[in-house]
DNA sequence: CAAATATAAATGAACGTTTGTTTATTTTAC
DNA sequence: GTAAAATAAACAAACGTTCATTTATATTTG
């Protein structure tokens, strides 16, 4: 029996990476992945079932990337403030160092593809942070609000600092690239707005 | 001379949004948009010089009318603190009652679009909202931080709960309805972190 | 140890459809 | 009658996918 070629699987998801976030998804198809990645059209139908089965089981492959790469050095017994610190950590991290891997997300967060994909996130992720903020309500290092309202606070801000990092600009159209700097100075207010 | 039909030209657009929106930008084409909205394929092409512009003119549209709809009432000479609550309400507005258009945003700002849409972006508009920073910061009601870290703090939060609202669902698949009082706790946890 | 067998991997070429766009023609309002 | 609007039909190119076939390797056999 013929040994599949690991290497070429590998070629074929790096290259449909890189061509999902250059090119968008109508400007992705089966032919130019296969052509770019120097395999046939079907053995692209060997790895994968079809173009959706190929798309999802990529996102889903970044998504478990980024789920790990978040829950580094985390507990949900943490202290909010410790817990939030780390979480920025682990997320600004991981989002400068796979931008592609940003990017994918937020083309298929977008996308038909959004409700699948968002099946497939880790069950395990999502109880673990739903711990961790209903252990900062009942240590009253939270002010009591909905979770909502928390997270938008806690997280959509250093999203945004990094999607304007990502975009090369801000606001306007001012060229931005990210520091340190800005983000810790952003997570001292963020604190401040949340402490009670 | 034949005299174009307007009421033609709606339903084109109106079915172009529907399509977009809700078949993505990979399930958008041509010739089912000239099935759905009852027209020739060829007919598309007096109207628009190709698909691109189609796109193009489209997401400027609705640029344009989210640009009317977020300085409806506002001025850069306002307070910091009543300037960005006619903010939210302007933009908490217009999301909640345009989804359509909320989405075709997040679709092409993560699209292959996203530089021409952008370029797109009225002059006018920017300045305003540039203006409006400088004079808070002048008048001392913001501690001088850099605009992006700003923009961050006050607006992405407001955005992230919208987007929880559209979504239905908040983290961790939580189901979530937008409401005005969440709104305002925000709001007065933004101002918070913001105020000197 | 080497030849034969089995079987999945991999392929190039082709399938029928759909794509964006154009052409030649007809319709319609002034 | 004129001229733009609107069309049906067609175009080549690209699409996702499948086909019949070849290639490579792990296992079986002598």
């Amino acid at each position: 029996m013929r040994t599949r070629d690991e290497n070429k699987e590998l070629i074929v998801r790096e290259k449909a990476l890189e061509m999902l976030v250059l090119q968008g998804l109508d400007g992705f198809s089966m032919q130019k992945l296969a052509k770019a990645a120097g395999v046939s059209p079907a053995t692209l139908y060997i790895y994968y079932q079809d173009k959706e089965d190929l798309i999802l089981k990529l996102g889903i492959q970044e998504g478990k990337r980024l789920s790990e790469a978040t829950l580094k050095n985390f507990s949900p017994e943490m202290s909010f403030a410790d817990g939030l610190k780390i979480q920025w950590i682990n997320r600004s991290g991981f989002w400068l160092e796979n931008k592609q891997s940003y990017d994918l997300f937020e083309l298929l967060r977008n996308s038909t593809y959004r409700e699948k994909i968002f099946a497939a996130i880790n069950v395990e992720f999502r109880a673990i942070m739903g711990q961790f903020v209903r252990n900062a309500i009942q240590k009253e290092e939270l002010i009591p609000l909905t979770l909502e309202v928390y997270w938008s606070i806690a997280f959509a801000p250093l999203h945004n600092l990094i999607r304007f990092h990502n975009d090369g600009r801000s606001v306007g159209g001012r060229p931005y690239t990210f520091s340190e700097k800005d983000m810790w100075e952003m997570f001292a207010l963020v604190l401040k707005a949340l402490k009670p």
